[in-house]
DNA sequence: TATAAAAATATGACCGGTCGTATATATGCC
DNA sequence: GGCATATATACGACCGGTCATATTTTTATA
């Protein structure tokens, strides 16, 4: 067999960085998906590990309940997120506003492809979960945390151009935004339209907040 | 017995509109509550029915299935407060924009009474189902949208008595106060203090939409 | 008006299925 | 063979929903 040619230690290797946290994860990942589709109470179990192909038995390997698996999949939900943002921020080329202003069209353009599906994650949980399991909200309130912490890096700066008003701090309107988003999240799931995404960019990243 | 006092006719009327309907508004009344407070996959009928005493069979009597109910909750939970903020702006004696904030304020009254649970079932349901049940979906945009409405109302009347800036449109001024106080619920409800709806009220009633 | 037949309504046991979780067995590595 | 991990089976509880039966209300007959 192919794996014959590897030594013992390259095949633990491989079956411990590769096929055991790979089984985590696409657990992970499935749970992103499926958390996102049809929530937290109306996903069960099975479903996830039937769509990985995971035996029901070995859940409780990767995971000590669903409410831990939960609070985990918050965090993988949020990591990409956090990095395509850093990243943006990072670009020398652009100024921190249009930065601002190109990630949210970016976002709006997906949620646009995914015919206003699922909408935010985080938002979805916090409504359903928020204030009954302290796990998740712990889980969610880290995740918000860093979001926003990246939001007020990126006003600042704007800020520091002249390009975003300095009568406001950063961080009320890193809050402001970031709340705004999140209601205009669940009008665009049941008006079936990016207009209120849309609106929230225009108002706040294209008129409040202008310097 | 108590009744016999009653002839047939006021016997009967008692027994349609409250014996009756009274189980129908009961079985909407738990529903508000404890959809507010679990969701709606968080929620069986069981639990419902039992809070209001009638057997698991009635239940497809006045609804016909858990969906249509939660369509229906929708609608009974918003009445009140579109009845109070009705009552609010048909008060002659305040000027509109001290209605909006002395509503707001006493919505984050309550909510703080309340220990940050459940907030606002509509904003909830959106994120939870506002995307798999059509029926439901339906029956939140028609809510929101008499919501907002209201708003719509409130700070048209306000740009007329010069308190709020006429050179943004009240209705989006209206869906920018909606979905940043749908947003800072649910921030409420992760991070257990009002400071997020406070600072909401603050920033766009107090700030961005005063003229 | 008294009585019986019929129609309407109320009921809870029960349906197949799924929930999250526990445990006992099987499997693979030293 | 000893040990740790992975898996299958099973658990009791609960899910939304149905249905035959029991009860009540209405209608018809005398």
């Amino acid at each position: 067999m192919a794996l014959a040619i590897l030594d013992d230690r390259s095949y633990n290797e491989c079956m411990n960085k590769l096929d055991k946290p790979n089984k985590r994860e696409q657990l992970l990942e499935q749970g992103v998906n499926l958390l996102l589709a049809q929530g937290y109470h109306g996903t069960g179990l099975k479903e996830i590990l039937d769509a990985v192909k995971i035996p029901k038995g070995s859940f409780y390997q990767y995971f000590e309940s669903k409410e831990a698996f939960g609070a985990e999949v918050v965090t993988h939900y949020i990591e990409p997120f956090i990095q395509q943002l850093t990243d943006h921020l990072n670009n020398p080329e652009l100024d921190a506003l249009s930065v601002l202003q190109a990630y949210f069209a970016a976002l709006i353009h997906d949620l646009e492809q995914g015919d206003f599906k699922g909408g935010c994650l985080l938002g979805n949980l916090m409504g359903e979960i928020g204030d009954t399991s302290e796990l998740c909200r712990f889980s969610l309130k880290q995740a918000i945390g860093r979001y926003r912490d990246l939001l007020v890096l990126g006003l600042t700066r704007a800020q520091a151009e002249g390009s975003v008003r300095a009568d406001k701090s950063a961080e009320r309107m890193a809050d402001l935004l970031l709340n705004t988003w999140q209601g205009a999240l669940l009008r665009m799931k049941i008006e079936q339209s990016v207009m209120p995404i849309r609106a929230c960019c225009e108002d706040l990243l294209g008129g409040y907040f202008k310097a």
